[in-house]
DNA sequence: GTCTATAGCTCGATAGAC
DNA sequence: GTCTATCGAGCTATAGAC
């Protein structure tokens, strides 16, 4: 998947796109410039049309891999448990993965997270289809938690999804990855998310 | 607590921010101009500045109503179910207080979700106060749950605190009020996140 | 591949007429 | 209270030298 090699052309455009997400994450989208851009990448701004044609072609491409490194991360993990694990145990890797994904590409993800709603309607069209690729993963997984009737029958599947990527991504703005252990996290949000915290 | 009357000043001022609101909401901070904001209350630019000192003082105000309103509500459900409901039923008003008041005044609430990390640091301080507030009415309410013995023992209520207003703000994000209904959105929350999803 | 320079535009905020 | 006019600054994107 990953591959050694890059050219320095290759390397400029990564290095472009890494301080692109890391400020949207910060200021949002209207609010970076691609003067702010391309001085954080050690380069004139001039220059950065070499690598992209537009500020909107960085940020769609922003947005998408802000998806598709969790998208990646939970499908992995969903693929090598649902043969092996109960389903609780499943849920439980998958939200980890989630949660690992999200919180070590934090600027990618939280650029995701925070811009989405605030760039042109024609980028969002654009960014629509890794989001629902990545809604539908979900979906899958939660099918096959309850056809292994492990599933209350008041839940709603779609709503809990909803709710279970609301507070996860949420993380986001309060979780710091230097202080804090992702497996504890992982471990409580599964506990709430799965058992929910009232005494029976 | 509303009054009646107001002059035709304090119209205009609530009517200048309920624009402002709307417009940050939708775009975001850096992206909502000035002449935006009096364009959409129907006013010249410059006429905005008779109301306000700047626009930083608009965004300010818009954040703190946008969290004020939800605390309010939450705070009456706490009060008047603290003696009289079981914490299970306790709990379940205070979420369907906060998911109705976030979603019957979105444009303040969403306006505060999407853009308290985007605004000027020193905004961000002089917001903090209200968040602290309201983050501090839901631990007294789970310390109050907990006091009746009602939560399981590995509940950790800071990172449930956490998930839960964290999940409910992303309801902003899918949720329309004008074609689902809150009552059922508060009943499905609730359960999932109080009593989770998997069959015991 | 990166640079400088610049066209054409919009921004927040202010001054002063009415 | 609202208006017009404007300042100085910053914006995206392009052109063309190197």
């Amino acid at each position: 998947m990953s591959e050694e090699k890059l050219s320095i052309a290759q390397k400029t455009r990564s290095r472009i796109l890494d301080q692109a997400a890391r400020l949207f994450r910060e200021k949002g989208y209207a609010a970076v410039s691609l003067r702010g851009i391309a001085d954080a990448a050690d380069m004139k701004a001039g220059s950065v049309y070499y690598h992209f044609n537009s500020k909107d072609d960085i940020v769609l491409e922003v947005l998408d891999q802000g998806i598709k490194k969790v998208h990646l991360a939970v499908e992995e993990a969903f693929q090598t448990g649902k043969e092996l694990k109960t389903p609780e145990e499943l849920m439980k890797s998958c939200i980890k993965a989630h949660l690992e994904a999200l919180l070590s590409h934090s600027d990618y993800t939280s650029a995701n997270v925070r811009i989405y709603g605030q760039v042109p309607d024609e980028i969002q069209n654009q960014a629509l289809k890794v989001r629902r690729d990545y809604e539908g993963l979900w979906d899958q997984l939660l099918k096959q938690v309850a056809v292994n009737n492990a599933l209350r029958p008041e839940v709603n599947p779609k709503l809990f999804r909803l709710a279970l990527i609301g507070s996860l991504n949420a993380t986001l703005e309060w979780f710091d990855p230097e202080q804090g252990d992702i497996d504890n996290l992982a471990e409580g949000y599964s506990q709430i998310l799965l058992n929910g915290i009232m005494r029976n």
